[in-house]
DNA sequence: CTTATTTGACCTCA
DNA sequence: TGAGGTCAAATAAG
């Protein structure tokens, strides 16, 4: 309802997570790892410097939002055929108007490429399409929190034809559900049991890929890698998704909106960022 | 039984 | 008009 009451919550957990980035930072710069990286245990300066300057490039960004959104963006909450979350009231109102939308255009969208499609948050596919001239059709996520908290988070994800392995990712939107409800990896908070989150419910649509188009000959090696490190303490051995579940899964915040964003933006390749040891902190 | 995914229909926009 | 985006009934999975 209140317009800038979800802003606001973006806007503190964007901070949190800056801050959290920054002491993590802080506590490497004070420990670092060994040269082997045998005693690793958490992301790399980097990674972390990453998130600390994404936090503040996703704060602006949700700023400059709030004064579009109040006139012009998210369109659906205004629109004759948003309705309340009221399921009835949809189905009145949606019946026999299926497909009422409109398009987003102006709204904030971040682009990525990824070996994997997972990230911090729980989506919920709502549809694909087969897209002109491209090899692989689109699937479209929403969060799962959609309905409960109005969040208008959306995914979109297609296979690369130049690359297979490889997922052009389009996040839309900002996530405005609550921290609470944000599948959150735990390693750096509990620093003790749990591996990643407890529960990435993504995706049926990729173990599918991966058993049509992705065959396991075709994961790359360093996925490979990373799934065999993740089975001994994450129960979803072969499916891409908890690869980058767990590799998400450093941070004790939000990632939703793109850590890979960053290394797209500087250039670096997560082949350069994360090394095979990378999967280790993921499973301390 | 509940929740998530699939998939064809439907809608908007370029 | 067609491509792309979304909805929701049907279906599958847990």
């Amino acid at each position: 309802m209140g317009a800038d009451r979800p802003e606001r919550r973006v806007m503190e957990e964007l901070l949190l997570q800056g801050q959290s980035a920054a002491v993590q930072f802080q506590l490497l710069l004070k420990n670092p790892p060994s040269r082997d990286g045998s005693d690793r245990s958490g992301p790399s300066p980097d990674e972390l410097l990453g998130k600390i300057l994404r936090s503040f490039d996703e704060g602006l960004s949700v700023l400059g939002s709030c004064r579009e959104s109040a006139c012009a963006g998210h369109d659906r909450q205004v629109s004759p055929c948003s309705g309340e979350s009221s399921k009835s009231k949809k189905r009145v109102d949606l019946k026999g108007r299926r497909g009422c939308h409109k398009r987003r255009k102006a709204s904030q969208a971040w682009m990525t490429v990824s070996s994997t499609v997972e990230d911090n948050h729980a989506w919920r596919k709502y549809g694909q399409k087969v897209i002109l001239n491209a090899k692989y059709p689109r699937s479209y996520f929403r969060c799962t929190h959609k309905h409960d908290q109005d969040c208008k988070a959306l995914k979109q994800v297609q296979r690369m034809e130049e690359d297979p392995q490889m997922f052009h990712i389009t996040y839309i939107g900002v996530h405005t559900c609550s921290r609470d409800n944000i599948k959150v990896p735990r390693m750096l908070i509990t620093d003790s049991d749990t591996c990643v989150g407890e529960s990435f419910p993504v995706k049926q649509e990729l173990r599918e890929e991966a058993k049509s188009d992705l065959t396991n000959d075709n994961v790359s090696s360093r996925d490979s890698f990373l799934l065999a490190g993740l089975e001994s303490c994450h129960h979803q051995p072969n499916d891409p998704a908890s690869v980058s579940s767990a590799r998400m899964g450093f941070g004790d915040v939000d990632d939703s909106l793109g850590y890979e964003l960053e290394f797209l933006r500087s250039g670096v390749s997560f082949d350069d960022e994360f090394p095979i040891e990378d999967t280790e902190f993921l499973c301390q």
